[in-house]
DNA sequence: ATGCAGAATGACAGCGCTGTCAAATTCGTT
DNA sequence: AACGAATTTGACAGCGCTGTCATTCTGCAT
C-alpha cells in the first residue's frame, strides 16, 4: 500500500484535460482554450469548465504544456551564491520585473565554479528557458558553446568584457577597485591595505585594481593584503582584524572587499580602542543597506545592484519579445565612491610635515 | 530575421534524441539508456554516443523526459521571502541535504500571502514536484484541498500544528514568545515593550506569547507595541527605537521580534546614549550571525533553522523513496534561549530596594 | 553441435497537452 | 430569405522522450 495514495478511491492519479472535458461535456481543447484565453470561449461553456476545474481540483501538467507548445515561459538566473545581500537585492529587482510579465524565474546557483556553472547552463536549456541571465563573463569553452547554440536570449551581468556572448549590463570591478584605492591615496593614505575573504572573480579583479593604483602611486602592496579563505561575512570582517592588530601590521586605511567586512572590521576596531577614522580610515564596497546607519557611518563604493537586475531583466524581456531592435548590447552601469564618517583626510605628524615643506 | 537564430545553418531549431541517434549510428531508446543509465550500454555504443552527444552540444529536453517518465525529479519549497536570512540559512540547510539526492529544488516565495501561497502550490503542482516542504501551517482551504487531493508528501514547517497535512516539523512560535517574555520578567523587568516590523502568522504567535506571559505575571502590556509596518531590517530597529525615544516611552527591557530589529535598537541606544544593559536590556529572536558578535553581545531565543531545513528535506527524500514506515509525522525542535550581555538583571533603585524590603 | 540464460539493443505506443485547420454556429446585411 | 463574415467549437496529429515488451546477440554448460 503505497502511503502517498491516500483518500482511497481507484480514479486515475491524477486529473487531466480529458476528466475536466467530459465533466464539463467539452472537448478537451476547449478547455484549454478557455484555461488559457477565456475571452475566446462563450461565457456559457467557460462558466461550466471552471465550475468542473474547480471540482476537480485540476492542476494542468506543465510538462505536457511545455513539450506541445514548445514554450517553457520561463527564464533562467544563475547567480554564484544565494547567500550574499548582493545576490539578494539583484535577485529581487529581476523577480519584481518579471512578476507580471508572464515569465517564470527559474535560479540556480553556481557556487562560485565554473564546472557547476555549465552544469547549471545544462539545466536550464534542459528546461528550455527562454532567455538566461548570468552573473560573470568568464565561462567554460563548452558553457559558452552551449549559450551561444541555444539561440535564445544570454545577458551576462556585474562585470563588463570585450566580448559577450550576447548582451552584457555591469560595471568595472578593476576599474571600480583602482578609483576606491586612489580615493585613499588622494586623502593621503600611504599604508593602505586589502581585506579580503574568497576570492573569487571579481573580487579578484578588484583586487587588481587595488595593486594597479597603488602602484601608480608608487607605494607597496606587499604584505598589505590581509586574508583568510571564508565567504564575506561581518564577523569574518572582525577576525581578519583581529589578526592585523595581533601581527602589529596596523595599516592607516583599509579597503574592504565588502560592507561586511567593513562593519565587522569597523566593530572590531571599536571594541579594540582603535578610533575610525581618526586611527584608520575604513572603506568598504557595495554601500549595503546598514552602511548608512552604521557609526560611524560607513564610507563605500555604491554598485547599482538593483539597476543590474532590473535592466537585465528588462534586456530579456525584450530580447524574447523581439523588441530589442538596434539597441545597444552592452551597458556600463558604473559605480559611486560613497564618502562618509568612516573614511578622512590623512593627517598624522610626520604627513602634515612633510605637506608643509614641499 | 529572428534575431536569435544565430548560427546561421537552416537545421532544426533544437537538438534531439534523434538527432544524436542518428549521428550515433543507434537507436533512440539506446541513447537515452546511456545517457540515464550508461552502465546497461556496451562501452563501444556508449564512447560513440558520448562523442555524438558532445559534438552537437545536446541537452535533453526535461518536459518531455517528465512527460513520458511522469517523474520530475524535483521537490518544492515555499518560503515567505528569499530575502531574509531566516529563510536563506533554511534553504541552503534544505539544498545541503538534495544536493546528491538526484532532486532538483524549486523555490518559490510565497510573500507572506496566502492567496499567492495557493499559488505557489499551483505552480509547483503543475511541475509534478514530488514532495512539497512548506514553511506554515495556516492555507486557504483550497490550497489544503491540493496539497491533500496531490498524494504527495507535504511537510510543513517552522510551526507547529495539531491538524498536519501530512509531516509536522518546527517550534511553537507562542510558547517561544511566551518563554522569552518569561525570562525578562524572571530578570526583574517589569515594563517590557515589544518590537516588531510586519506581523505575519509567526509574528503575530511570538506577540500572543508574550502578552500570554505579561498577563500571567499580571503586567500591563497596553502600550508597550512598538512597531512600524515594514519588513525586519537593522535600520528598522534603530527607527523604530527612536520613535520610543522621542515620545519618551522607553521601556525597561524590549523584546524584539528578531535579530535585526534587536541589533538595530542596540546601535540606536548606543547612538543616542542609552547603555545596554544598564538602561535597557535588550532580547531578540532567531540568533543570528553576528548577534554573539555585537557589542554588547545580544541575547537572543535560539531557533535551529538549519535542523528545520535539514530534518524536513530528509523526511522529505525518506517520505518519497517510501522508506518512512513508522516515522513520527510530527516533530518539535524547540527553541533556546541564548544570554548574553544585552540583557541582565534588573536592578534599578526601587527594585533593589524592594527585594531587600521583601 | 545444441540449448539456454543473460546481456545488449530495438520497436512501439503513449504521456497530456497545444498548433493547425476544418466544421458548425451565429449574426448582420442586402 | 440568402449570403458571407465572424465567432465558437472540435478533430487530429505530434511535441521528445521513456516504459514495456520483443528481438538479437553473446558466452557457456551440456
Amino acid at each position: 500500500m503505497p502511503k502517498y495514495f491516500k483518500g482511497g478511491e481507484i480514479t486515475k492519479k491524477r486529473k487531466t484535460l480529458d476528466d475536466v472535458a467530459k465533466l464539463a461535456d467539452v472537448s478537451a481543447i476547449t478547455v484549454s482554450r478557455a484555461l488559457r484565453n477565456p475571452d475566446v470561449v462563450s461565457p456559457e461553456l467557460r462558466k461550466r469548465i471552471n465550475a468542473a476545474v474547480h471540482k476537480l481540483a485540476y492542476v494542468p501538467n506543465l510538462a505536457a504544456s511545455r513539450l506541445a507548445s514548445s514554450r517553457s515561459h520561463s527564464v533562467g538566473i544563475i547567480v554564484p551564491t544565494l547567500y550574499n545581500v548582493i545576490f539578494a537585492e539583484y535577485l529581487q529587482a529581476l523577480h519584481e520585473v518579471f512578476l507580471n510579465s508572464g515569465f517564470q524565474v527559474v535560479v540556480v546557483n553556481s557556487r562560485y565554479s565554473q564546472i557547476e556553472e555549465e552544469q547549471a547552463i545544462r539545466t536550464l536549456l534542459g528546461q528550455r528557458v527562454e532567455a538566461i541571465i548570468i552573473v560573470g563573463v568568464d565561462h567554460t569553452p563548452m558553457a559558452r558553446r552551449l549559450l551561444v547554440q541555444s539561440r535564445i536570449p544570454v545577458i551576462e551581468t556585474f562585470e563588463l568584457t570585450d566580448d559577450p556572448i550576447d548582451i552584457n549590463i555591469g560595471l568595472s570591478q578593476s576599474k571600480a577597485g583602482h578609483d576606491a584605492t586612489k580615493y585613499l591615496i588622494d586623502l593621503g593614505h600611504q599604508k593602505i591595505g586589502f581585506m579580503v575573504g574568497n576570492l573569487d572573480v571579481r573580487a579578484a579583479a578588484r583586487l587588481g585594481g587595488y595593486k594597479q593604483a597603488m602602484q601608480e602611486a608608487n607605494l607597496p602592496w606587499d604584505g598589505l593584503i590581509a586574508t583568510m579563505p571564508q565567504h564575506s561575512k561581518i564577523n569574518l570582517g572582525s577576525a581578519i582584524l583581529n589578526t592585523l592588530v595581533e601581527s602589529r601590521k596596523i595599516p592607516d586605511a583599509i579597503f574592504c572587499i565588502d560592507d561586511n567586512l567593513a562593519l565587522g572590521a569597523l566593530m572590531q576596531c571599536r571594541k579594540l580602542g582603535l578610533r575610525v577614522p581618526e586611527d584608520i580610515s575604513i572603506l568598504g564596497f557595495h554601500d549595503l543597506e546598514f552602511s548608512a546607519y552604521a557609526s560611524p557611518s560607513l564610507s563605500s563604493v555604491a554598485t547599482h545592484r538593483r539597476e543590474l537586475g532590473e535592466f537585465s531583466a528588462k534586456a530579456a524581456i525584450a530580447a524574447i519579445t523581439g523588441k530589442s531592435r538596434g539597441t545597444e548590447n552592452r551597458i556600463d552601469l558604473g559605480y559611486e565612491i560613497v564618502a562618509r564618517q568612516s573614511t578622512r583626510r590623512h593627517s598624522r605628524e610626520r604627513n602634515s610635515k612633510r605637506q608643509t615643506i614641499e
